[in-house]
DNA sequence: GCCCGATTCAAACAGTAGTTTGAATTTATA
DNA sequence: TATAAATTCAAACTACTGTTTGAATCGGGC
């Protein structure tokens, strides 16, 4: 049946993009380990880039819509809500992604990383167009956790949220095999993401250092 | 002569792999750009692996030491520095790479990004074994900082800021165009920086969340 | 049973990659 | 200046990429 040859081709697709990455993952070795012909990929997709929009959109789908409901029952608790309340509601939306596939969180938040480090802003764009409301949801969020930094200074935080997160789940395979060999320590994706929040909601909340410390005038634009 | 065209080289293929990343910058591209015959890549570095490391050695080889001297004079005054301190005094060496090369503190950063998200732990291993033991000063003195911290969370967070840090650099590009777009800000390399250390060193010093939260015993090892 | 659209398949295509070759040329040495 | 080594060069080579082609095959509706 069709249906299946598309599903085996973005399950074993997500698996070696999650693993490799996108552009060490040739069409010719996921057709081998979905077991279907070279052509039906471009047959069913239209191309690889397609292809790789679909394997995230059946995550993001999902993702999104959960992190926006998240936000409005906290929001709807704590109207002045803390930066960890904040980030944390994150992680119930990227568990549910278990369901969604087997090892669906890992899965996400690796193509997540490897998409925004691969991808040049592609994905960061595609998001933005697709999720843009819920997005801004989300940033509105963390600015009620802290109002005292200016949208220019949590722009900045923010990013480097993304950073931290999708860099560490980028390379979350090595630094557990790391992990388990220097320290003993057993580690799960699970593990790993809530072993970021103290960090990532630290470092957005921290105290503006001495703005525009070094920066010229910002003020040549009328 | 023979050293000019290793050179050019040099100077054209750290402002590509820069720019577009290792994978994404052909030798065809850089000698090119430098003017030389495709060959000669091959004859002056005999790969195009060999020329990457050299790439990045060029920095590392200043950047490091120097490092390892910042640490050392930071101790010799503050045998119990802060988080801050320590991050920071990163800063200096970064900032001194502009006297290897013309910007040479943005390349190096951006390289530095480059080689962490493409390369699957080659770089990490690479400094590993070069700089081993500068690698350990610089672990000790953070851990003079947050002595609370077991090593296994030290490890964590170490690689959350090296994250933060890398992410960071190699989308340097693309944030400082959206922040001059939607916050009217001019920023420089070395301004993002300086933005990063409070965020950097609130995150490493965060205090640690209920360790082995909801993670499995780790005894299964004898 | 036949037909037609959907799907699969092997094969080839066009483009790019890093690397190698061997002759031409330049540079240094004596 | 003559010789030998170092370097440059155009061209070809091998390998791999995503994509396309056209025939073979499959499946459901008449």
């Amino acid at each position: 049946m069709a249906m299946d040859t598309k599903t085996q081709i973005l399950n074993a697709a997500e698996r070696l993009f999650a693993e490799h990455g996108f552009g060490d993952t040739s069409l010719r070795a996921i057709t081998t380990e979905a077991k279907v012909n070279l052509a039906s990929v471009n047959y069913h997709f239209g191309s690889k880039k397609q292809l790789i929009q679909e394997v995230l959109q059946r995550y993001l789908k999902v993702f999104m819509p959960q992190v926006d409901q998240q936000i409005i029952t906290l929001l709807a608790k704590h109207p002045k809500p803390d930066v960890e309340q904040v980030f944390t509601s994150l992680v119930k939306p990227l568990l549910l992604l278990n369901q969604v596939r087997p090892d669906g969180t890992a899965l996400f938040v690796r193509l997540l990383g490897r998409g925004y480090s691969e991808s040049q802003g592609h994905l960061r764009k595609y998001i933005t167009f697709h999720y843009g409301q819920m997005l801004k949801s989300f940033v509105n969020a963390v600015h009620l956790a802290v109002p005292d930094l200016s949208s220019a200074e949590l722009f900045w935080r923010l990013h480097f949220a993304i950073g931290t997160f999708v860099f560490t789940m980028a390379s979350s395979k090595a630094l557990s095999e790391i992990a388990l060999a220097d320290y003993q320590q057993q580690v799960t994706v699970e593990g790993i993401i809530h072993r970021l929040m103290p960090y990532i909601s630290a470092g957005v909340g921290a105290k503006a250092h001495t703005e525009t410390q070094q920066s010229n005038p910002v003020l040549e634009i009328a």
